[in-house]
DNA sequence: GCAAAAAAATGACCTAAATCATACTTCCTA
DNA sequence: TAGGAAGTATGATTTAGGTCATTTTTTTGC
């Protein structure tokens, strides 16, 4: 069954060592052995973030990578009128921030948190040290930054060539593995940033769904019902 | 001025040396050495390419790397109905089809020549080989990872946020880049599928492209002549 | 615990762009 | 070099979904 607990994280800032972090597992960094966790972990710093805190913005220059620990933060770019195009939810293991590191140009994206987070800092110089020295990471890296790549033409395609209706369903069941055991929590606004469409369509959709038992709200959170059925709706 | 010119390229398979390779100077392996490149040289092998022909299928098994000597290739992905949706189009001196050399997974994407291509192939083995050793390959890649990671980012907020009109505006300009001293030459259905819109719609928005002096078409080539307008247009 | 602000919801309306139907051109290839 | 297929063009019609305006609910800060 899934939770509705007001999270509530350790304030301060202090030190959140690797070797004892349950993200790990699920992280590039999983691999990672005695003498480069160590030096990780002394030369990180880690950080608690309210929701809604930057951890950089679009255009931005790069120091360093972001490693969550705990929590959940949006990665986005603004058009035109200012409105936000959500490209993806990164969640507790997650590395974020790492593209621009490569690439040697400012921040393409902007990075916020969701909610209240649990984040570790490393430096560019210490990242990049890692990546040159580790090959296990590297290829990690690697083959992420290709997975990434994958899903990013996937997403370009369905932007073309479905339904506001049908990107619903299948941002719906994205976000639904994002958030695991906890519900989606994401504002009307920023569902409909993520799906591609505008905030009242996205309502209105979100109400259909509801009436037709897909999901159901909790407020603002929303909890899926029928997996299946989102399945056969986003027709994947 | 363009060029009109009816490409003949030479339909043997005869070895194209990377030594002598025009389009290196472009290339992720541009930097490669004596050695290395005597090695890719070895065991590589080259190819023509009629107008039309698939390199790999979506879902289909990599086994190695096409750089493309002359020529262009589209890389797409097909929807529900099979309507294309063209991610990328690739020029000389592009390395296609290496994502998924680190993925381990089947292709995610498709890619086929849009024009005849003379094309060398490198297999998994060689190409992983090189990219363990050589550290400047190996970071242009990371780079070149990254910076299509950005390009996608922007083209999902583009699907997202344009109308077809500004979206065609940008494919043009793209597309005008990536053509360089030559018209554009892509069917109007693979123009069409590359903005992410229905073909008609796609001609009836050239025509007033035209009729506004932003292009002429010579038959089925398109020539921009105004590339300030079209950024005006495309609201970059 | 209340006021103000932010977020969510609903209604009315409008248009960009999809779809369907058909005609015209250009390109192959037999 | 004729004939058929593929590609291009245009017209008519429909509709998904965007926009704007307003109300209701929830959250937040004092």
């Amino acid at each position: 069954m899934k939770t509705n607990r007001p999270q509530m994280l350790e304030k301060s800032h202090k030190h959140i060592t690797c070797e004892n972090c349950l993200s790990r597992k699920d992280s590039l960094f999983c691999s990672m052995t005695g003498g480069d966790l160590e030096k990780v972990d002394s030369n990180k710093s880690c950080s608690y973030f309210k929701k809604g805190q930057p951890l950089f913005i679009e255009g931005g220059l790069p120091r360093g990578v972001f490693c969550i620990n705990e929590g959940k933060v949006k990665i986005y770019s603004r058009g035109e009128e200012g409105k936000e195009q959500i490209i993806h939810v990164a969640t507790s293991g997650e590395i974020v921030g790492f593209r621009a590191m490569f690439s040697g140009e400012p921040y393409s994206v902007a990075a916020n948190t969701l909610e209240e987070s649990n984040i570790c800092f490393i430096s560019k110089d210490d990242f990049l040290d890692l990546v040159d020295t580790n090959a296990t990471l590297r290829n990690g890296i690697l083959r992420e930054l290709s997975k990434e790549l994958a899903d990013r033409a996937s997403f370009i395609k369905n932007m073309a060539q479905k339904s506001v209706r049908e990107r619903l369903a299948s941002a719906l069941l994205i976000l639904d593995d994002i958030y695991g055991e906890d519900f989606i929590n994401l504002s009307r606004e920023d569902l409909a940033n993520f799906v591609g469409t505008a905030t009242e369509t996205l309502i209105r959709l979100l109400k259909d769904f509801k009436d037709d038992g897909f999901v159901t709200t909790h407020v603002r959170k929303i909890e899926v019902l029928d997996k299946e059925g989102l399945i056969r709706l986003a027709g994947v």
